[in-house]
DNA sequence: TTTTTGTATTATGCATACATTCAGCATAGA
DNA sequence: TCTATGCTGAATGTATGCATAATACAAAAA
């Protein structure tokens, strides 16, 4: 209905680039909770106006990345404790619904990407190379989301995802915790093989149960140094 | 941590404004699906300059009212049958989840709140009332999400609600799907009293799902005029 | 010494001006 | 008559200017 083939030029607009710049920022930890965007010092960085870069801003306060201070700007939201079991609390309920779509949906060439991500991923679980399997993991979550065929659940799960993204890069799991979520993988692969919507639904929400005790247990140290600045 | 009290004067700014407007506009249909917002218009509509007004519509973007057609402004967003059977899959997914929580998480101060409005939907169930039953309704959905304990829940539920609320104006019920669907509350008021998780979670589900149903053939020919003005 | 108040500076909120792109129409050529 | 090309008007995208609120600092009073 929307997307004839190729050859449309699609330049995103300066501030949906922005979001996504700063975005990436915010992730990756160079732009830590608590720090206030000046916009001067922004605008010069990216070399834009003001302008967009409060479009962009407002956009992601509306994400919850930010929040807006009347007449005082924007600050990095952090990342509590609780804000990420909420988070983990909703997501498991969307991978779940994910998982029982997806086994009910999904086509052999989905199917097949994912077992191709998969292998690749116990690939780098087996060299130790925990930053491209975090990488290959979150593609593989997505592309169970995004088997299940519903783009409003794709959306809903990418925007929570983007939220507790910078938490997971703090995380840094054991090589007990680590074996066992590969584990729990090869039984996800199983029964997303196998069609069975209920062992799927059952398999995500207890993997997204385990991944919040590593992330909560990362997240501790953060969250005092958050109320230290403060 | 952060909301002392009272007596804070918490001015919305004018973008924050403009967002709770024009999603009224939208959502009451005064904004038809297709409708391109003319900035110069809408300025003067409201009073305001162009920056905050564009700045509500990029927000309003980022949640899929309108849709941003580059160097062409934008244009209020249809809502396809489609559209909205993804939007109460996933709903069924939230308020399934919350019916969970809130049977583990709710105080009997919240469960009378619930009771009364839904003696309140009853009556006017009673009396015929559809408008002012379909608002005590939402507001019955929106106290067990709230229920849950997750903002996060809350927020997202919110966000999804806002999304369908205008196909919902549109609903014109049966007497016999509008009697089932009080039967249906009935039960969903029981199950939350007795603390049954499964069983309420089972029974929102269910709820939605006639929702839907009820949305869909209401929104049928909303869809047929959408294609023709295209 | 501590607190309070006044002032200056800075940054944000909003408005406006300039640049660029797009749509419509008219005109010329086939 | 139909198509293609160029022009014109209008709307969006971006940049900048102005007013105001907030912070920091200093000075004065308790």
């Amino acid at each position: 209905m929307e997307s004839p083939k190729l050859a449309l030029i699609d330049r995103p607009s300066l501030h949906e680039e922005l979001v996504n710049r700063l975005r990436d920022l915010i992730v990756e930890g160079e732009l830590p909770p608590g720090t206030r965007l000046n916009e001067r010092v922004l605008c010069e960085r990216f070399g834009v106006s003001r302008t967009p870069l409060r479009e962009a801003v407002k956009v992601m306060a509306s994400e919850d990345l930010v929040e807006l201070l009347p007449n005082r700007g924007a600050v990095v939201t952090a990342l509590t404790e609780a804000d990420v079991r909420y988070l983990f609390e909703v997501m498991g309920a969307l991978e779940a619904l994910a998982g029982e779509l997806a086994c009910r949906r999904i086509d052999d060439a989905a199917l097949a990407e994912i077992r191709a991500l998969h292998y690749q991923m116990l690939l780098y679980h087996t060299r130790g190379e925990l930053p491209e399997y975090f990488k290959c993991n979150q593609q593989i979550h997505e592309k169970i989301v995004a088997a299940a065929g519903n783009p409003v659940l794709v959306a809903t799960y990418r925007s929570l995802s983007g939220r507790i993204r910078r938490a997971r890069y703090m995380a840094n799991l054991s090589q007990e915790r680590w074996d066992h979520a590969v584990r729990e993988h090869e039984q996800i692969l199983e029964a997303l093989t196998a069609h069975d919507g209920a062992r799927l639904r059952d398999l995500l929400q207890r993997h997204l149960a385990n991944k919040f005790e590593v992330v909560r247990t990362a997240i501790e140290p953060a969250a005092q140094q958050v109320v230290a600045e403060g």
